[in-house]
DNA sequence: GTTCGCATCAATCGTTCGGTTGAGTTCCGA
DNA sequence: TCGGAACTCAACCGAACGATTGATGCGAAC
């Protein structure tokens, strides 16, 4: 262990970059070869540095989103490992991340000894995941949550722009009584009982985008 | 200006508060006295502590929350300033924290200039604002009687959880008539005509926001 | 000192929603 | 070929929702 672990920052907030520097300053065995704002600049550094772990946030207001920075980035050739490093611990976020090729999954709240742990795991090939994350994943891998239908999620990505069952029924060509058929069904995999608490978890669990 | 300005950092992500303390501890004229993770803390700390001005995140995994911990703070005898520190604009998060007591409402994505302009405007009284929340509560200002007011906010927010008419009354404190004449107004202004209409239009305009 | 926005409550009424039960089709895999 | 999952439809009923009308109190603005 000579030579220090090089990592490069990617984060839009400047208070985090500076706070995620300052701790992994304190160890003689990190250094922060750069810090950026978006995921191009991250690639764009990537092409004529080495880096060794990519400390990944998700949400950044504008260019490059995180996910789509870490498909690229582990797309390329002896890419470096990219630990996703994010305030949200919904299954949306993370099965993304994970499905781009995340090496790690940490949230922000996490202590800074935990995080230089993550990265050194990161950058010895192995994965890293906050506590939180880990139990998460696990669960939905335990029980599958019974998976909607493609109709069901057809279903629902036309109820969260708070269409009518009616509406919903000339939409999709359907009758009225076809839709609550569905929505039953829909309810009983969500576990809930009403249509607004059906988009707002289906948001939450990634089933659909709003937007 | 012989005395650096005194300042209290509260957030639960000790990544944002080193880097929080860096960013100030660079300026000769401000000292973070303390740091710590949750509301009952900084109260606990402004007991025996002289603080000038306190920062203050709005999302709190667990302990007291920002708005409830300003709330808290700015009932105190002779209290400090309370500079919002968060990474929401939406409407329902800033009325939250102004209605709280708020002296100010900055974004996490602030470059560091400002937001040590932000601490020393909140020390000297005077409210400061982040360009997008100031332009936020501006639209406000100019168009009353189409902005949603406080109370149709807070009524969303909690609608967006998938709450009926008669949880939304129990949560507030209000008959189920007073619920159904808002959401009326709601609808109304939204230009929608139905709760799940309202909840989608509500989160695109960022009005509030899901999780 | 009156107007206006805001928040509160009540009563009524038609419509929509959600739960229940039951049943027909197709298609795929065991 | 048998069974199951997915999609379809129907009828019923109580509960929730949305629209309408009307009313009170309060504070800020003008």
């Amino acid at each position: 262990m000579n030579e220090p672990l090089r990592l490069l920052l990617v984060d839009d907030h400047p208070v985090v970059r500076s706070g995620l520097r300052a701790m992994f300053e304190d160890s003689s065995d990190m250094l922060v070869v750069a810090e950026v704002a978006d995921g191009e600049a991250a690639l764009e550094v990537l092409r004529h540095t080495e880096v060794r772990v990519v400390l990944m946030d998700l949400q950044m207001g504008e260019g490059m989103d995180g996910v789509t920075a870490t498909r690229e980035i582990t797309s390329l050739p002896d890419p470096p490992a990219v630990l996703v490093l994010t305030v949200y611990d919904t299954d949306a976020d993370i099965l993304a991340a994970v499905e781009a090729g995340a090496t790690g999954y940490m949230l922000k709240d996490a202590p800074p000894e935990q995080l230089r742990a993550a990265v050194k795991s990161a950058a010895a090939g192995e994965t890293a995941l906050g506590p939180d994350v880990a139990s998460r994943l696990f669960d939905r891998l335990r029980s599958p949550g019974e998976a909607l239908s493609p109709r069901e999620v057809e279903i629902l990505r036309l109820l969260a722009q708070g269409l009518s069952n009616r509406a919903l029924s000339r939409e999709l060509f359907i009758s009225e009584a076809t839709v609550k058929t569905h929505l039953v069904h829909i309810f009983d995999k969500l576990g809930v009982d009403n249509r607004t608490a059906a988009i707002t978890t289906a948001l939450r669990r990634g089933i659909i985008r709003s937007g």
